[in-house]
Order: C-alpha cells, then structure tokens, then sequence
RNA sequence: GGGUCGGUGCCAGAGCGGUCAAAUGGACCUGGCUGUAAACCAGGCGGCGAAAGCCUACGGAGGUUCGAAUCCUUCCCGGCCCA
C-alpha cells in the first residue's frame, strides 16, 4: 500500500518520463504531488479514460496503460474509465470529420471487451475500473448549463481541433461535440483525479478535467500525455481504419509476424514506448546495427518478442519467435522445411468424384475473397501447393491429391490441407 | 425557410450522352529486389464464368433516349451564403 512513499520522488519521476510527452501544468507540479503523497502517505488517483469505441484496441492504446501500470507498479491506484457513455457522443479530436455516434448497445458490448484487453497491461485486480455512465446519465440540463456558463466558446473555438475545423469552409463542428470535453472533465471530477493520462490529442480534453476540478473546489489534476505510436510503416499514427496496426487481442503469432514487417526507423520508438527494457540497453543495440555489429533482424526479434511476452507470456513470445523462424523457413524454401510451424491452420477439403478446384478450396480457406481473385493470385504467381507454384488458375485436384498438402497464397500463413476420410 | 454548389469504387478525386467496371493519387494485394523489414521497381485491384460472355455498380425512385455516371422530374443527405 504504501510503496509510493518508499520509493524517492526522483526515482519515480524518472519510470514516469519514459512513456511521457508532457506533463502540464509543468514538472514541478507532478513532484510536489509525488512528494506530498509520499509525506501522507496517500496513493495518487491516477485516471485513464477509454472511449468504448470499438471491439479491438491497438497497441497505439498500450501506451497509456502502460504509464498506468508505472503507475500501479510505484504504489499508486489506478482508476480506468470506460467511456460508455462518452463514445455516445464521438470524441471530436483528431479528426476533421465528426466521428459517428455508437448506440447504446454498441458501447456495451465494446466495454465488455476492453477490461479483458486492458487487463493485459495493467493490475486489474489492483485496479478501480468504473464507466462514466454511471454518472453522466444522471446530469440534467440544468447541470450541463451550469457548467456551460464557466466554459468560453470563444476558447474552445481556439483549441487545436474546433479551430481547425472552423478554418475550413466545407468543415462544420456541431454543438454536441463540445459536450465532449466538458463530459471527460466531468469525470475528472467525478473519479476525484490527480492525475490524468492521455495521448497527445487528448491534451485539451484533460485540461478541461482541471477546470471542471477547479469549479467544483477539488485539487486540479496533473495531465500526463503520451506520444502517439506511429503504424507500422509509413508516416500515419497507427489506427485500426488505416490497417497499419497490431490488434492487442490478437493470437500471438499473428502478433509477431505482423510486427516484424516494421520498418526499421520504428525501433527506437517501439523500444521506448512498448517495452521496459532499460533505454541505456536500448540504445546499446541501436548502436551496434548503425556501425553494422548487430544484426537489425536479431534486434528486431528481441523488440518483438519483448513486446508480445508483455502481451502474453514469455512462453507464448518464445514459442511465436521459434515459428516466426519455421514460417520464414517455410516462404523461403518453397514448403520444404523440416519443422512445419506449430498450430500450423488445416483446412478440410471435400472434392467430390471429379476433385475439387484450386480456387474453390482457396475461397473456401478464406485465402481470397473471390474465385476472381484466387485465379489473379494464381496468374500473379502467388500461389503455391506443395512448394510448387501453380500455374494453371483453373487447377483441379483430384480426391486424395490434397490431403496434407501444404497450401501458401503470398504472404498469408500457409494452409495444410486435410481431405475427408 | 430562401438561394446556391455538391453527393462517383476502401479513401481522395476526374468524368458531364455512347469507345466507362469508370482517368489519376493514396490504401491494399502479388511478383522482383532485400535482411524474411522498409524504400524502390513491375503488375494487379466489382461479382459469376473453362471461355465467350453475362450480371451488379456512379445517393434513392421514376422519366427522356437506340443508348445515361453524364439530360429531366422528384425524394433523401451534406457544404456555403442569406434569414
């Protein structure tokens, strides 16, 4: 309980640094709550707002769990809000298009699956995990115009995102969207924050939480924002509609393969942000790819391992890393390899007297979306069984011919086919 | 409420009576290269079909025409200006 107040305030300074961007109002600020909850000894609230937008969340989310779990690991409470009743609205930042308002029902189901992805990163059991329904459903108008009357237009028109959507003429902000800052901040208040976490685009949101905190005599809270996690490749940050992400729900394997298709100027951020490993070390393996000591791959592994084992286990990263090795081995030589991946996929096959088409049992795999567009993998050379490219797009198989036969369509995980007995 | 401009494929955005399954860019996919990465290069990118070809598609519904994404009517939705 009271780990807070053994470790010095410099110390936890320096684990909560890593995985931040700013800290506002400034620094100092953030040492004098850590000294003063070490003297009371008092664990700070420390507050995480999701929005229950969607059913799958992305590493770029992990970020600010993981300050959390600094957090949680220096002796502080965490408190996660699950946004139910906010992702009703549609948080505006970010975006130069309104985001479209979730159903009631939606949140519910998406709130469900967010404490288990959550979970992964951060001590549940440790934890304070309330959704803001529960106390935004009851506000009454009254409320809200109460509030409203501390709040200037005039402000938030000049903030990042109204503002820049009120530049453009073919842009519009509705009136609703501004209940979403003043919402977040209603739960500062409600949750009884000292500090908040948040990405960067939540900055003004936060800081709203301050004034509301102000207005209803409460300690302002310190706001902790956290960088963005760029896609893999590319200059976008990573978002699930621009498929450049890595799902944190994801099976393990498909976790590791997909990440270790990042670029290499991603790494350092990567480390940084997704992994604890000491940045002293960090920067040691940096190095030695730079004067070509190191092995880019080797060190690409051992980032990606880091990260899937925090996901998982260090079991479950190990064993992903060993066939991300069989599945290399396997693309390379043309299905050939002596170890096959574990959990390798098998699909069953049933041709009938006269066998089965190539393109069929491909649809069928989920391989292509399409006969049309199995025949066009086919024609593209992008298609090989048994570690033969196949060349005929109209291919039969004649029953028994695919029984344990190993099917590969590009880059996808290769496919052991299975007939019927 | 009035005026005006506009709604095109995953996104952006051309087309403005036939030669349009619809230019171009991005995303994505395949191949080459490479470190199994990125970048780069080449190709592909609605569905069905062995193929010929057929079907569906340019906000919705009708209409004009031999023929419409392109013209007309109407409805729905959005931007801008005025109230």
């Amino acid at each position: 309980m009271t780990l807070a107040t053994r470790i010095p305030v410099e110390e936890q300074l320096a684990v909560i640094r890593r995985g931040s961007e700013k800290i506002l109002p400034d620094e100092a600020t953030l040492r004098e709550l850590l000294a003063k909850a070490a003297a009371e000894n008092r664990p700070l609230r420390v507050k995480l707002g999701i929005d229950a937008t969607t059913s799958d969340i992305t590493l770029g989310h992990t970020i600010p769990l993981r300050n959390l779990r600094r957090f949680q690991d220096l002796g502080h409470h965490a408190v996660l809000v699950i946004g139910d009743y906010t992702a009703t609205v549609g948080d505006p930042s970010g975006r130069n298009k309104g985001r479209p308002p979730l159903t009631h029902e939606q949140t519910i189901e998406n709130a469900a699956t967010y404490q288990d992805q959550a979970g992964r990163i951060i001590d549940l059991q440790r934890a304070e995990v309330v959704r803001n329904s529960e106390w935004l459903s009851k506000l009454t108008f009254r409320d809200l115009i109460q509030l409203g009357a501390h709040v200037s237009v005039k402000q938030m028109l000049q903030g990042e995102y109204f503002g820049r959507r009120m530049a453009y003429p073919e842009q519009t902000v509705f009136l609703h969207e501004m209940f979403y800052p003043i919402m977040q901040g209603v739960d500062s208040v409600h949750v009884r924050a000292d500090v908040e976490l948040g990405g960067t685009d939540q900055e003004f949101n936060c800081l709203m939480g301050r004034d509301m905190q102000k207005l209803h005599g409460q300690e302002p809270q310190v706001v902790i924002t956290n960088p963005l996690l760029l896609g893999l490749t590319g200059e976008e940050k990573m978002s699930k509609s621009l498929g450049n992400y890595v799902g944190v729900s994801w099976p393990p394997q498909e976790q590791f393969n997909k990440l270790m298709t990042m670029a290499d100027d991603r790494m350092p951020e990567y480390f940084r942000l997704l992994t604890d490993i000491p940045l002293g070390e960090v920067e040691e393996m940096l190095a030695a790819i730079r004067d070509g000591g190191a092995d880019p791959r080797a060190v690409k592994k051992q980032l990606v391992t880091s990260i899937v084992a925090d996901l998982h286990s260090e079991e479950t990263a190990r064993r992903a890393a060993e066939d991300y090795e069989r599945y290399a081995e396997l693309r390379r030589t043309g299905g050939q390899a002596d170890e096959l991946p574990r959990g390798l996929p098998e699909k069953l096959v049933r041709p009938d007297a006269d066998g089965i088409r190539l393109t069929t049992i491909m649809v069928q795999a989920e391989l292509a979306g399409s006969n049309g567009e199995a025949k066009r993998l086919i024609r593209q050379g992008g298609v090989k069984l048994r570690g033969e490219t196949v060349t005929d797009e109209n291919k039969m198989l004649r029953p028994g011919e695919a029984n344990g036969a190993l099917l590969q369509v590009g880059r996808k995980s290769p496919v052991l086919l299975r007939e019927a007995p």
